[in-house]
DNA sequence: ACGCCATATACACTTGTGCTTATATACGCC
DNA sequence: GGCGTATATAAGCACAAGTGTATATGGCGT
């Protein structure tokens, strides 16, 4: 699974907006989608992990999970080259609007 | 299927690709990804138009595909807030270069 | 109208993903 | 050492995604 894949999920994108606050532990992540049971979250996070976009580090029996800034950057290295086009879009509206 | 599920698609991000060079008809897709039949590729076509990142304009009975600005425009937009995990990173990196 | 070319859809199959339940591992405390 | 707590892994299942073959749709040229 690639970084890409790995923010497909909605889940795991928003096991990323919980990170992205402050670090946290396992089982905080856990209580923080209750539709999900504890080896789904613990799944979710391993592929985060394997990814590269979290880290972890141990504290006792926890396991503190931290944002790792590597990964998203792939995506948005991708999104690069794309993003002239809406900037082009955007411009090309607003000269439209400013000339009428 | 969202916008996120659709880049996550290798085969699709390079249809992105080729159509971010140029507009381009769905017979001159399909030739760019040899290892995928037609139908394969029309079918990557079909998840992106269906959310929203590319367009179709019939031209006799051709179909000349074309980026949409708006589309990628949702995974900039989500990945705006974590941008400053890296910029944090890369400032932290630099002072320490700087400092020695 | 007919046949050809370009593209899309139907169907069937395979594989992978996400999930739950059950179980293992490992640390901390008594 | 034994027990409870925190987290990870295993096994099995349902469903969706991706693909190929076969077929439909629809415009074009003669």
């Amino acid at each position: 699974m690639d970084v890409f894949e790995a923010v497909a999920e909605p889940n795991r994108r928003h096991l990323l907006s919980l990170l992205a606050e402050r670090d946290r532990t396992a089982g905080e992540l856990v209580d923080s989608l209750p539709t999900l049971t504890q080896p789904a979250v613990s799944r979710h996070l391993r592929v985060l992990r394997e990814v590269g976009l979290v880290e972890v580090r141990p504290d006792g029996q926890r396991r503190i999970y931290a944002l790792k800034p590597d990964g998203l950057q792939r995506i948005d290295d991708w999104i690069t080259p794309y993003r002239r086009f809406w900037r082009n879009h955007l411009d090309a509206l607003q000269q439209h609007l400013e000339n009428r």
